[in-house]
DNA sequence: TTGTAAGCGTTATCAC
DNA sequence: GTGATAACGCTTACAA
């Protein structure tokens, strides 16, 4: 329906080839005929065919981005951020939410690769599981093998596939809001991991384990959130009731520990009197709670700037750390009594 | 690069036509030429070519979303639902970001175009300017004259096109939020309005104006925001510095209310002790402050999924409005001191 | 500087 | 059931 370029050169009186010409302006075209494509153009309204472009030209003017939940603001901003980028360079983003499930992820993969986009930014911690590690392998390779731009972002790569990956410094960050709480003397700490099998929430996991070590100590009760603020909620319901005494929550993020946070208050816990509570991620959320949420921040607008560029195929990336940094707010402070005894 | 019907054909021995139809499933396929073909495809790691099928086809996996910013949470629940619809329906969705700014609406509407999506969504307030929205009126009937199907979320239709649209009663809403204000007590209200010539603020304006006017009262003072948290703190540092005994702030999102309540906490003044705040969206935040935040909810799911089910070509869309309701929390009380003098 | 024509990888219309 | 063979709308050598 349409106009397609054989109407607007048969209206301009020159070849498609000309039309082509001047719409990517690739070889020289006189100046008068130039205006009379244009001419042309404008006048049926002319709008390139993207996927015959797609086609003739074995290029796309997309990417795609997979993330865990765009609504969910640690991914939003990033998402927001890698669009950003595409447009600077004239692209479109697809962008796929897998909520955190593996076999999305895959699937995601593979509706992207026969897009042919020119690019692909995977973010997010990765599943563990080795059967999706080397499925995700695979379908990298043959993506890279295409000429795809494959960019990683917060989770490193799988075993095999040499692909850029912009990392977080998950475990530094967490040993030092570790370290955090327990200089301030608490000592019977809970921890609200991320999902199971997830390289963020080992990543995460780990460094406050090693913190606490390093005191001789371990967690008081260790439950496992889906990175939502529901399940930090129901998190910390839980450590209620079998818990008491724990000065101190850790959640692997900040929407867990925001959930914490008005569990506990429900509950007429008072943070930090009580219990101090603590999260991970800087929300821009983190600072309009009361009390605001000490927590580690990930400054990652350059990374995921220099993801989507190269995702777009304008620059090589070497890939490289991201370091972070500990946030100290309110919601940390000395040990109080404690989750009561129910 | 990657194997193409050709080759799969010719592994298998058939014409690259039945290769097609096995992967169409819409012709009749021997049995056992079907599995040869599967074969043949699993061997060589077929990919379909997204870019060709959609030119043979005339059709396309791909739908395009238009919001403000996919990092504000009001759009970003919104893009996961309506990328979800997508999904369920094997699509994918491109997102895109305006950050309000006319020009790039209508920029990700012609790119949305060429890529030949099969349904727009174009959500979030639109800019009242008549040169801006005969332009859009311009691009939404060449988007629908080539069989896209355009779906409006949160915004009326431009003049003289006719596209569904699922409305939110802004107005309505706005009013019902002041009455209640109102309704406590207070006289000297204040109102953070979202940006200029922009039909969600608008609306909401009037509702706001609307109330007051059935008391014989005008707000306290106006002061435009663009609807993010910065700039609600911004207007809220104004209001402290030039209007001193204003009971309450009504804002006309969320996120400004937030900004709005930050700042006051900062230069010392409670809320809702001496000042009342409100906001509008009910975004999951809302709950995490404390004060709570009275705001009213845009229960948008289900008419989100329709839309995103209307725009990947599942469903007409008759369109129509999603009621609004007044959420009481903890921010809004009866006046206290006010805004102090400075 | 411009035109001709051969692809690009599918789908779809015919015949067989 | 299956195989040729045109489209689909554009890009890009290759000629002129």
């Amino acid at each position: 329906m349409p106009a397609k370029l054989d109407d607007v050169a048969r209206l301009a009186g020159v070849s498609p080839a000309t039309v082509s010409r001047v719409l990517n302006g690739n070889y020289p075209v006189a100046a008068q005929t130039r205006v009379k494509v244009l001419d042309a153009l404008r006048e049926l309204d002319y709008v390139v065919n993207g996927p015959a472009r797609a086609l003739a030209a074995a290029t796309s003017d997309v990417i795609g981005v997979i993330v865990n939940d765009v609504s969910d603001p640690f991914f939003g901003i990033q998402a927001r951020g890698l669009q950003r980028e595409a447009a600077d360079a004239d692209l479109l983003a697809i962008i796929c939410n897998t909520a955190g499930s593996p076999a999305d992820e895959l699937k995601y993969l593979g509706m992207l690769l026969r897009q042919r986009v020119r690019g692909i930014v995977l973010t997010g911690g990765a599943p563990e599981d080795p059967r999706h590690q080397t499925a995700t392998a695979r379908l990298l390779a043959q993506a890279t093998a295409a000429g795809t731009h494959v960019v990683l972002c917060g989770r490193p790569a799988p075993p095999g596939v040499d692909v850029p990956s912009v990392s977080f410094d998950n475990e530094a960050g967490a040993r030092a809001l570790a370290r955090h709480v327990l200089s301030l003397g608490h000592e019977r700490i809970a921890y609200v991991a991320g999902p199971p099998a997830n390289t963020t929430t080992t990543a995460r996991h780990d460094g406050f384990r090693a913190a606490l070590a390093e005191h001789g100590l371990d967690a008081a009760a260790t439950v496992h959130g889906d990175f939502s603020r529901h399940s930090g909620f129901e998190a910390a319901v839980g450590l209620l009731r079998g818990h008491p005494g724990v000065t101190a929550i850790v959640a692997a993020n900040d929407l867990m520990a925001l959930g914490v946070v008005a569990a506990l208050r429900r509950h007429g816990v008072d943070v930090p009197g009580e219990v101090s509570v603590a999260g991970f991620d800087d929300l821009p959320a983190c600072v309009d709670v009361v009390p605001a949420l000490t927590t580690v921040r990930i400054p990652f607008e350059r990374g995921v700037r220099a993801a989507g560029r190269a995702a777009g195929g304008r620059d090589r990336l070497a890939g490289g750390w991201i370091e972070v940094e500990l946030i100290v707010r309110d919601s940390v402070a000395r040990p109080g009594r404690g989750l009561p005894a129910r």
